[in-house]
DNA sequence: AATTTCCACAACCGCGAGCCA
DNA sequence: ATGGCTCGCGGTTGTGGAAAT
C-alpha cells in the first residue's frame, strides 16, 4: 500500500468520525464552553480543539444560529412582520442583510420565517411571491393591518384618540387614525428586549406607505421599494379595477397562525 | 388508537468572496 | 499571480411534532 493510499484512507476514517444531525447536549456545552474562553472564528480548528467532531460550518451555524447569548426566541412580533416585508421589498432575499436590522434574529430564523408564512399566502393565492400582485396585497392589506396592530400594542398611544400611525389610504380603518401630515411625531416604538430600540417612522404625506426604521439613533432610510414607491397609484387602481376599498375591513386576525390573511379579501388580486 | 399528512424549524450543502502566504 | 484556507450567504433538505384522517 502507497503512502498515498494510506493517507486517503486516513482521511476517510478521519471524515467518517464527523458527526451529522441534531446537536445534543453536551455538544451545546463544549460550543458554549470553548466559545466563552477563546472567542468566535476559526471554526475549523475551534471544532478540533473543542473536541467536536463536527465541520467548522456545523459549528458556526449551531453557534449563530442557536447558542450565542443574543439570540431572541419565539414569534416574530408584528413590529418584526413589517420590517421583514419592508427590507425584503427593497433587498429580496438578502437574509443576512436584513437580519442585521431585527436584533436578535438570524438570517436562517427570517429565510424560513418568509418562507413558511409569506411564501404559503402566495402559494394558497396561487400567486408568484415575487409577483406584483402579490407585492401589492402584502402593501394594501398586510402591512396596514401589521401597523394597526402596532398600533394596538403601543401602550403610550392605546388610549390616544389620535394615532402616532399613519398609514396608505388603502386600508380606511388605518387612514381614519392618520395624523394630518408629515412625519408622526411620536413613532411606533418597539424596544426589544435585548435593549435596541427600533422606531418605525411612517408618513402619510404621499399616497404610499412611507417607512423609515430607525435603530439606536441610526436611521435607516427605507425607500425604492415596491411598497412605498413601486405602486404609487395602488388604490386608485383598485378603484378603477372595481375593488371597493370598504371590503378592505380587518378581519379577526391571528397574526402569527393560519388565518392572517382573509383570502376572501385577497382573492381579488389573482385576477 | 394508529396511521398519514402537513408544517415549522434546524441543519446541511454548494458556491463565491476575501485574505494571506 | 495563484492556490489554499476560512468565512458567510442563500438555497435546499431532513426531521420531529402537531393536526388530520
Amino acid at each position: 500500500m502507497s503512502s498515498n493510499s494510506k493517507t486517503k484512507i486516513n482521511i476517510y476514517e478521519c471524515e467518517s468520525e464527523l458527526r451529522r444531525g441534531p446537536w445534543t447536549l453536551e455538544e451545546d456545552n463544549l460550543l458554549i464552553q470553548y466559545v466563552s474562553s477563546h472567542g468566535e472564528g476559526r471554526w475549523n480548528s475551534l471544532a478540533k480543539f473543542a473536541g467536536l467532531k463536527r465541520t467548522g460550518k456545523s459549528c458556526r451555524l449551531r453557534w449563530l444560529n442557536y447558542l450565542k447569548p443574543d439570540i431572541k426566541r419565539g414569534n416574530f412580533s408584528p413590529h418584526e412582520q413589517l420590517l421583514i416585508l419592508e427590507l425584503h421589498s427593497k433587498w429580496g432575499n438578502r437574509w443576512s442583510k436584513i437580519a442585521q436590522h431585527l436584533p436578535g434574529r438570524t438570517d436562517n430564523e427570517i429565510k424560513n420565517y418568509w418562507r413558511t408564512r409569506v411564501q404559503k399566502q402566495a402559494r394558497q393565492l396561487k400567486v408568484d411571491s415575487n409577483s406584483k400582485k402579490f407585492l401589492e396585497a402584502i402593501r394594501t392589506f398586510w402591512m396596514p393591518r401589521l401597523m394597526e396592530k402596532m398600533e394596538q400594542n403601543s401602550p403610550s398611544t392605546a388610549s390616544s384618540p389620535s394615532s402616532s400611525i399613519a398609514a396608505a389610504p388603502s386600508s380606511p380603518a388605518i387612514s381614519q387614525l392618520a395624523p394630518p401630515d408629515s412625519l408622526c411625531p411620536n413613532p411606533v416604538n418597539n424596544s426589544n428586549s435585548d435593549g435596541n430600540n427600533y422606531d418605525i417612522f411612517v408618513s402619510s404625506s404621499s399616497p404610499s406607505v412611507n417607512l423609515t426604521a430607525v435603530k439606536n439613533q441610526t436611521e435607516i432610510p427605507i425607500e425604492e421599494s415596491y411598497y412605498n414607491v413601486g405602486f404609487p397609484g395602488c388604490y386608485d387602481d383598485m378603484q378603477v379595477q372595481g375593488i371597493s376599498p370598504p371590503e378592505c375591513h380587518v378581519a379577526e386576525i391571528d397574526w402569527f397562525g393560519e388565518d392572517f390573511w382573509n383570502t376572501d379579501e385577497l382573492w381579488q388580486f389573482r385576477k
